[in-house]
DNA sequence: AAATCTTATTTAATTTTTTTAAAAAGTATT
DNA sequence: AATACTTTTTAAAAAAATTAAATAAGATTT
C-alpha cells in the first residue's frame, strides 16, 4: 500500500522543474506555479537559481492580452548532454541529444546480435566509447546514459535477464563504470511508450497502451499518467499471451503465442516463403539478403501498395486486434498507438485491426477507445532512451553537476 | 500527465488519519509520523483535536523495550457508522456497521432481480429505508452508503450503464436524495478487491488481481496500490475476453467469452443438465430449486467431495487459468487472490488454475505470481462498500459532521 | 526499592517555508 | 501620453513545521 505522504518541499523542486521544461520545452512561471501549486515568488527564486547555475535560459516573451508579456523560459540547449541508444534483437543505434532532443552527433548504426553473443557487452561498450569520442562531447557533460534493449528488464534492479549477462553485476553499474557516466536501462518497449506519451501521439493521455511493432511485437503501459511496469518490471510481456490453442510454435517454446502469428519476423519469413512458392511481389529481388534489408523493402513494397504483401500484413494485423480486444477489456485504455520501427506497417494494419475490434470487443469499450499511429516512428525508442535519462534525473544528481554557489555568509563571526 | 503536485497539510490531515485508522484498526503517533512524514508534535495536534471531536480515543498501551508505553489510538466505534450494500444480479444484503466495521444489524437479505426490472431502484431505495428505520440509527450518525453492484458502473460519474436506471440523473444523486444520505457505487468486482486489498488476502499488495467468482467472473485490479478503473472506469472487463474462437454463446452476444465457459452460473447449469442426462451427484434433488438454492447446494456438494460437481469446477478452473495467464502476462502481478461468493468453489479450483497457469505461462512469470484464496469470502463485497465509504472521506464532509470548535480569539478586540 | 536508563508526550522556542501585499516594470488600448 | 492591465521583483508578514527542552512514565539494574 502506498502510504507514505511525500511533501514536494521547494528546495527539492530544482530538479523537477527543469524535467519538466525538458518534457514541455518552454514555460512561464504562472504555468510552473500552476503545476506545483505554489506562489509565483517561490517559483521565480528556483528559476532564478537555475539561471544563475547556467541550466536555464530566459527565451523571448509569450503573447499578452494586455499587460507586461510573460517571459517564456527554457533549458539551456547546451548545458548538458544526453546518450540515447536503442537496441534489438539485431542491431544498435545511439546518438547524443542535447536538452532540447536536438542531435548533436548523427545516429550510429552497429550490428550488435543479442542472442547467444558473448560479446556483445563490451562490443555495446566499446561503441559507446568511440561515439563519445567522436562527438568531441566531454563525458563530465553527459548526464547519464539511456539504453533501450528487449528482453525481460528489470529497471529497477538494473539487470536485463534475458541479454547482456553482466555475471554478478548489475548492467547499469558494470556500464556505468566502464564508461564513467551514469547508465539507465529500460525495456525497448516501455521507452516506446514514455516517448509516446512525452512527445508523440500519447501525450498528455493517462491511460494509454503503446504497441511496439518491431521484430517482435510489444507492449509499454501508461497507466494513471506513468509507465506501468508490474512488480517484478516484467508487465506488458504481451507477445506470449496464449491466443489459439494450436497456432504456430513461438521460440518461447510454447504454441499460439501472439508474436508467432502476427510479428514482422514472422510477416517477413511469411513473405519469403511464399515468394519461393511463386507468389508475386516487389521483394522477390530481396529474399536472400539479410533481415535489416527485407524489413526496408517491406517499407518500400507497402509504399507502391504491393498486394501480397498488404495481404501479409492485413492477416497480421487482424490478430493482433483479438490480442487488442483482451488488452481493452482489462486495461480500458483511453487510446491505444502503434509504435516503434513497424509503424509503416502500422497503417496498413489499421483498418483490419479496428475490424477486429468490433467483432472481438464490448461495444461500450471499442468505442471508447481511439486507434492511432504513432508520430514518432523509428525514432521512437531513441526519444524514449533519452526522456528515460531525465525522469531519473533528481537533486542529488543536478547538485552533482551544478553545486549551488555557496552563499556568503551574513553572520560575521561562527 | 499527472503533473499537479499536491502538497498535504498538516491541517488537512484530519480526514486521513481518521481513514488510517479506521483501516489499520490501531495507531501509534510515532506511525502516524512515519506514515506521513511529520514530527510527532503535528500528529501530536491532529490527533488531540480528534479525541476533542469524539472520534477518536485513546485505548491501551503498545509493548514497550525499555521506557514509557506508546499510547494506541482508535477511531471511536460509535462515532459514526456505515451502510454496506452488495448486490448481485439476484439477491442484495445490506447491513450497517460502525467504525471498527463491526455489523450494528443483521445482514438483509433481499431478492432483487436487476435484469428488466423497472422496479429495482424504487425497491432498493425502501429496502435501505427500512433497514435504516429498524437499526434505530439516526441518518444523520451515517457517514455514507457504499452500494457494489455487477454492470458497467463509472465511480466517478456516480452511473451505472448496465442496471438501476435513473433517468438522466446520477445514480448516487437520486438515491442520496431519496434517502438523505451520502451515496457511492462501485462496480461489484472492485469492492471485493479493495476490501482484499485493506483486510484480506491482499493486505498490503500493491499489485495484485482479485478474481470475483461469482454468477459471472469478475476481475477488480490492484495497481501501484491501488484500485485501478481505466480511463471510463471499466477496466477489468475479464470475464468477456475472447478465449476460444468456437466456444460457447455467452449473454453478451459473442462467443466464446470466458464466463460463458467457466462462469459458476455456467457450473450449475452444466450440473443440471449433466444430472438430468444421468449423472450421479449429491445436488440430484436440488435441480428444480432456485439458483440460490442450488449454489448452496454445491458449496454442500464441494464439502462432501462430490466427485461430478468438483469435475465441473475443475473443469472451470483450468479454462480461469488460461484465461489468468494472459492476465499475469500484462499485468505481472505479486498475487491473485480468488476471492467472492465463490471463494469455497475457488479452493477447488486452485489446482487446475495453477496447471493452467504452468502450461501457459512463461515461468518467470508464473513463478513471480502467488495465488491465493480469499480470507474474507463472501464477506468481501460488504467489506468493500464500508471501505468505499471511508475511502471517500474527505475534510469537507468530515468538518460538515463534526464541526471544529471554534478556538476562542486571544485578542480581545476584534 | 531506589537509581538509572529508555521511550513517549507535551510545551515552548526557533527555523523554515510560503504567502500576501506592495512596488516596479512592461504592454496594450484609447 | 494617459489609463488599464499583466507580469516580475522585493519586502514584510503569516503560517507551518521542526528542534529542543522539559516532563511523564514504564523498564532495567543495582
Amino acid at each position: 500500500m502506498e502510504d507514505r505522504h511525500k511533501q514536494i518541499k521547494s528546495a527539492q523542486l530544482r530538479s523537477d522543474i527543469l524535467k519538466q521544461l525538458y518534457f514541455k520545452k518552454t514555460l512561464l512561471y504562472s504555468e510552473l506555479s500552476l503545476i506545483y501549486n505554489k506562489s509565483i515568488p517561490v517559483i521565480n527564486k528556483i528559476i532564478n537559481q537555475l539561471i544563475k547555475d547556467g541550466l536555464v535560459a530566459e527565451v523571448g516573451y509569450a503573447a499578452s492580452s494586455g499587460g507586461r508579456r510573460p517571459q517564456m523560459y527554457s533549458v539551456k540547449t547546451n548545458a548538458m548532454y544526453i546518450m540515447a541508444i536503442a537496441m534489438d534483437q539485431f542491431c544498435t543505434r545511439m546518438m547524443i541529444v542535447d536538452m532540447q532532443n536536438n542531435p548533436v552527433t548523427n545516429t550510429q548504426l552497429v550490428e550488435l546480435p543479442l542472442n547467444d553473443n558473448a560479446n556483445a557487452l563490451p562490443q555495446l561498450i566499446s561503441c559507446i566509447n568511440s561515439c563519445i569520442a567522436k562527438s568531441g562531447i566531454n563525458k563530465t557533460q553527459i548526464l547519464g546514459i539511456g539504453i533501450g534493449m528487449p528482453g525481460f528488464v528489470s529497471v529497477s534492479d538494473g539487470i536485463n535477464y534475458s541479454y547482456l549477462d553482466a555475471g554478478d553485476q548489475k548492467l547499469t553499474h558494470l556500464i556505468h563504470k566502464a564508461i564513467g557516466v551514469p547508465v539507465y536501462i529500460d525495456n525497448d518497449s516501455s521507452l516506446i511508450a514514455l516517448a509516446e506519451q512525452k512527445f508523440g501521439a500519447a501525450k498528455l493521455k493517462d491511460q494509454a497502451m503503446v504497441i511496439n511493432l518491431g521484430w517482435g511485437i510489444g507492449l509499454g503501459m501508461i497507466v494513471n499518467g506513468e509507465i506501468f511496469r508490474g512488480s517484478n518490471g516484467f508487465a506488458g510481456e504481451f507477445s506470449h499471451i496464449p491466443l489459439s490453442e494450436d497456432g504456430a510454435l513461438c521460440l518461447c517454446g510454447k504454441q499460439g503465442c501472439l508474436e508467432a502469428e502476427a510479428s514482422m519476423l514472422v510477416v517477413t519469413k511469411k513473405a519469403i516463403e511464399g515468394i519461393k512458392q511463386g507468389k508475386l511481389s516487389s521483394l522477390q529481388s530481396f529474399i536472400n539478403e539479410p533481415l535489416e534489408r527485407i524489413a526496408t523493402a517491406i517499407f518500400e513494397a507497402i509504399a507502391i501498395g504491393d498486394q501480397y504483401v498488404i495481404e501479409l500484413l492485413s492477416d497480421a494485423g487482424y490478430k493482433i486486434g483479438k490480442a487488442l480486444a483482451i488488452l481493452i477489456h482489462i486495461m480500458n485504455p483511453q487510446t491505444i498507438v502503434l509504435s516503434g520501427r513497424g509503424t509503416k506497417a502500422g497503417k496498413i494494419m489499421l483498418a483490419p485491426i479496428q475490424q477486429a475490434l468490433n467483432k472481438y470487443c464490448i461495444p461500450r469499450l471499442a468505442g471508447n477507445t481511439e486507434l492511432l499511429i504513432s508520430t514518432l516512428g523509428f525514432d521512437a525508442e531513441l526519444l524514449g532512451a533519452a526522456a528515460l535519462v531525465m525522469e531519473y534525473l533528481d537533486d542529488d544528481i543536478l547538485n552533482a553537476h551544478f553545486k549551488q554557489k555557496q552563499q556568503p555568509m551574513d553572520k560575521t563571526s561562527v
